[in-house]
DNA sequence: TCAATAATGATAACCCATTATCATTAAAAA
DNA sequence: TTTTTAATGATAATGGGTTATCATTATTGA
């Protein structure tokens, strides 16, 4: 049986204004701004269950752990600042990538990721 | 003063002959044919070696630890067989991928992977 | 051939994100 | 309220890739 609690509505609150795939250490951070006393262990326990209610996804950037954004988003990908880490949602996509397959390979999916400087990092 | 050795050849000739980014296992697995005591840490410590000489180059697959594969090749991207593992090198790239970032941000680069089933995979 | 020392091999140590443990707290049904 | 037990917080433990240590081996200039 379910039950609510005040920190998994922080953490499912942090990660549904952030509007970009947040790591869980500042899934911490942030929800502690609702719920102080909240615990990583907590963080971790609940992005694990709200991923398996299906409320939130994981997201792999290139050589980092895992991140997580709000599921069930329209087809985007990632923009990542070399500078100060931050990583942003891009909604484009190039398109058509299955015809960069090899001959007898079957494309399923795939990932962008756009490295560079965010606006503020670009203007300093 | 650096020296030759057989152990560095052996990794030496096991990037080259892949044509696809190896995982150190990998290396040292397919080295061994040729230096068969080579152990792990010397794998290691040449793949460092090898990278400051701009012999090869680190490549990133999301979720993955660092593969290498020969530096100076022309630019690329990745195909991840999601039933074997395998990763392969794609000599294509959608390109006009700068247009995607935000107003404000500058891309200086980008990664893409594939995903789905390699030729094997895919048979069967 | 020989000496100097770079490179190696075996393995312990490390790093750090994530998970497990367990006593305590707090939902929520009765 | 009271009771049941899910959820939490603090922290120890884990795991896996990578690095450090150090005695031994082997390359190379003399």
């Amino acid at each position: 049986m379910i039950r609510n609690s005040r920190q998994r509505d922080a953490i499912r609150a942090a990660i549904a204004n952030a509007g970009r795939p947040l790591l869980p250490q500042e899934i911490h951070k942030l929800a502690q701004q609702t719920a102080p006393k909240l615990g990583i262990a907590t963080v971790y326990r609940n992005l694990q269950a709200l991923q398996e209610t299906g409320e939130i996804n994981q997201v792999m950037i290139p050589g980092d752990s895992p991140r997580f954004e709000l599921a069930q988003q329209p087809h985007h990908h990632h923009f990542k600042c070399t500078q100060c880490g931050e990583v942003t949602t891009l909604y484009a996509c190039p398109g058509k990538l299955a015809e960069l397959a090899p001959e007898g390979y079957q494309m399923h999916s795939h990932e962008l990721t756009l490295y560079g400087y965010c606006g503020e990092c670009a203007d300093t």
